[in-house]
DNA sequence: ACTCCATTCGAACGAACGTTCGGACGGGAT
DNA sequence: ATCCCGTCCGAACGTTCGTTCGAATGGAGT
């Protein structure tokens, strides 16, 4: 029991380190098999089919953000510490779980199916979440949504070019883009609100 | 003559349309010959591989985005201005040409050998272009390279969800971008600038 | 009228694909 | 000892893949 969960988790982990190489289509089963130490047929005993893989890893991967992002946005009050906060928790989760967040933002639309909706449900769960998060905040001079979806571009960007273990440690690379997204989301040349002055840590 | 360049660039065209639709793996030379209208043999009167579909379409993408940046920003003297018409040119261009800018930037990975460093080449050369505008743009607040990154990143990102038929027509979305991106990046009224790897300015 | 060549295609190639099947192995329960 | 069943695999299934080949077509040049 125990054993084959362990197991799964295992060839989950290798699945998304060779799609994060070489992309979903572009990878074969027996890529898999070769580099999980599994025959192409013993696969079979964990995934009904290719795409459950994908599946897999995207639902989980997904699950474990949105929590740590509830839990982080939970230890503040103050909204743009929240705002923060998210980025903080996407930005560093993000570099901890490169394979995995790869694949998830770059093969989003591999998915078919009942697989599809539910990935998508999950990605409209955390969008849903950043946008409670900025509805908070005052001073706003950019359009909400607009603004949530160009956060959501500079941090997934970060697989195309970021590599965690480089000269910038991932939490600098978080207060760096939150920096650079609040005050630019924010008013700071007209009307300043209360945020300006807490802006230390 | 001309008979021959017209029907490679409607073939090309098509692919692009197909690739950003199914992504390039997944699509095949049958669904190419579906969609060209012409036999899957014939496509191969006008290339020679189907990576050299992929390759053309960056390439001449990536030649056509990179000399329109150069004429726009010729039109600004001043620094911010120059950042500002790049970042609206990008995204006009971008919503002027959906198919081949999704696979321009989702399909980046999937050449290889001389088409790939031709195509990094131009990514250099386009990156290079948008560092050197914003190293003079005064009281920077973040490293240089890194809101390099995050501007494309948010830039790019719009494949994802950005429409332009929509409500929110491209130069709307281009403003708002510069505005988010130049007041996050440039000092404005308070200080205690934190990370600032490059003293430039 | 004849040749030439660019253009196009139907048919087929071998290779690789995702998936399936029947059985082998081995530890726990009877 | 025997049975059972979770685990795993070699071999093969039918399909689809990118690519090639030989031939047909038709307009341009002579």
């Amino acid at each position: 029991m125990a054993a084959y969960d362990q197991r799964l988790d295992a060839l989950l982990a290798t699945a998304a380190r060779i799609f994060a190489e070489r992309g979903y289509h572009a990878t074969s089963m027996r890529d898999l098999a070769r580099s999980s130490g599994l025959s192409l047929a013993g696969i079979y005993h964990y995934v009904e089919r290719k795409q459950d893989l994908l599946f897999q890893i995207q639902d989980r991967c997904f699950a474990q953000v949105i929590e740590g992002a509830r839990a982080a946005v939970a230890r503040e009050t103050e909204p743009a510490a929240r705002v923060r906060a998210f980025i903080r928790h996407h930005i560093v989760f993000f570099a901890g779980h490169m394979d995995e967040m790869k694949v998830l933002a770059h093969e989003e639309e591999e998915l078919t199916g009942t697989m599809r909706a539910r990935v998508r449900g999950r990605k409209k769960e955390y969008s849903a979440l950043l946008d409670s998060l900025l509805r908070d905040v005052p001073g706003a001079r950019v359009d909400q949504h607009l603004a949530a979806f160009a956060l959501f571009g500079m941090m997934n960007w970060i697989y195309t070019w970021y590599r965690p273990s480089g000269s910038v440690p991932p939490a600098e690379l978080a207060d760096a883009m939150a920096r650079l997204f609040l005050d630019g989301y924010t008013a700071t040349t007209h009307a300043t609100p209360r945020l300006v002055a807490t802006h230390g840590g």
